[in-house]
RNA sequence: GCCGCUUUAGCUCAGUUGGUAGAGCAAAGGACUGAAAAUCCUUGUGUCCCUGGUUCAAUUCCUGGAGGCGGCA
């Protein structure tokens, strides 16, 4: 008694010291059951921090297949409808705010559990930024005015000339990284490359990283099935909100699996609600294998399948009993 | 029943003036330096509907057949 009394305060004391000593990802693809499992937390232990690029959007609960409230109501949750869709959230955003979540967990002597799909988020939340400049709106329209009144490959081949390892590193068709690496380069008068990206995680962090997966037939089935929940949830209604608020196609929020759908259909009004549901299936399976890809190449990843509930409470129960 | 068009990659279709074929989409794999549910890269052997004929050589031309589409009865 008198021993996991002091063993308590030992801990305490320690995650004052570093509020990121202890901390919990959770991700996997999209559909593959993150949700389910946060809701199964300890709320008394657990608070989430949402890792997801479109659940960030209030007004954009269906689509995205935003955490109920129930569930929220249940165990807290960071980084939910924290932006109108018109505005554009980012990567230095996320880790900034989501850092601020963790302090304000750890202060109430609870774990964050970081849970999302967006594996860009998670890479950096991990390594940090390098310390090129931040995108800069009106910089990033020059590029762009430059890549329309000129051509890609002109921006290209200007980018060779100030930035040979990044033109080597980006394909030639790959404007979106080649206006990144011209923005850096006109806002700093340095390359891009010339920046380097941190390799080892932040804060001394020592966290307990879970992989969700599950195989593809799966997958197709809970994504069917996902679009026909998401009906009966009203997903039309959530549109139809949208359009009332005069949402338009280049929103950041609408970008997003289940909105752009709407807005292509909408354009041509040649598709039945259930060729957008085809879309939204298969958009989002060629999404989920992309997610795998990325989720891949981290290192430190405990993958499980995602419907061994125990397997993974078990597996954070005992991470952070052990210290 | 007759006439015309059509049958090529999982799908939609190019193409070969006769030397066994290629795009888009799909599928599979991959990348990822402040927009990332974004952006991009790699991978194409398929009885070229079947049958017979002409030919050194036929998916390509010709005969016959089968399926599809359209028109006329």
């Amino acid at each position: 008694m008198v021993k996991s009394n002091i063993l308590k305060q030992k801990k305490n004391q320690k995650n004052n010291n570093n509020p990121f000593e202890k901390i919990v990802f959770l991700f996997g693809p999209t559909s593959v059951g993150k949700t389910n499992l946060l809701s199964k937390l300890d709320s008394d232990k657990f608070s989430v921090i949402n890792a997801d690029s479109i659940q960030v959007y209030k007004g954009l609960d269906i689509g995205s297949a935003k955490v109920t409230k129930d569930v929220t109501e249940k165990i807290n949750h960071y980084l939910i409808d924290i932006l109108e869709p018109q505005e554009q959230f980012t990567v230095a955003k996320f880790i900034e705010e989501a850092d601020k979540a963790v302090v304000e967990i750890n202060k109430e002597n609870k774990i964050p559990v970081i849970s999302g799909g967006t594996a860009f988020y998670f890479k950096h939340f991990l390594y940090g930024l390098s310390n090129a400049p931040a995108s800069n709106p009106q910089i990033r329209e020059h590029v762009e005015n430059l890549i329309n009144s000129k051509s890609l490959e002109y921006a290209y081949n200007i980018l060779k000339e100030v930035d040979l390892i990044s033109y080597n590193r980006i394909n030639k068709n790959d404007k979106y990284r080649i206006s990144r690496a011209l923005e850096v380069f006109y806002a700093s008068g340095k390359p891009l490359s010339s920046f380097d990206l941190p390799s080892k995680y932040r804060n001394n962090m020592d966290p307990l990283i879970i992989g969700l997966y599950r195989d593809k037939d799966e997958m197709s089935q809970r994504l069917k099935l996902r679009f026909d929940l998401m009906m009966d949830a009203g997903l039309l209604d959530e549109i139809r909100d949208l359009n009332r608020n005069d949402a338009k196609e280049e929103w950041p929020g609408m970008q997003g699996i289940g909105y752009k759908e709407f807005f292509i259909a909408m354009k041509t009004g040649e598709y039945s609600i259930s060729q957008i549901g085809d879309m939204i299936v298969h958009n989002s399976k060629k999404y989920a294998k992309r997610q795998y890809t990325f989720f891949k190449s981290f290192e430190d990843v405990n993958w499980i399948h995602a419907a061994k509930e125990k397997e993974i409470i078990e597996l954070i129960e005992n991470y952070i009993k052990k210290n």
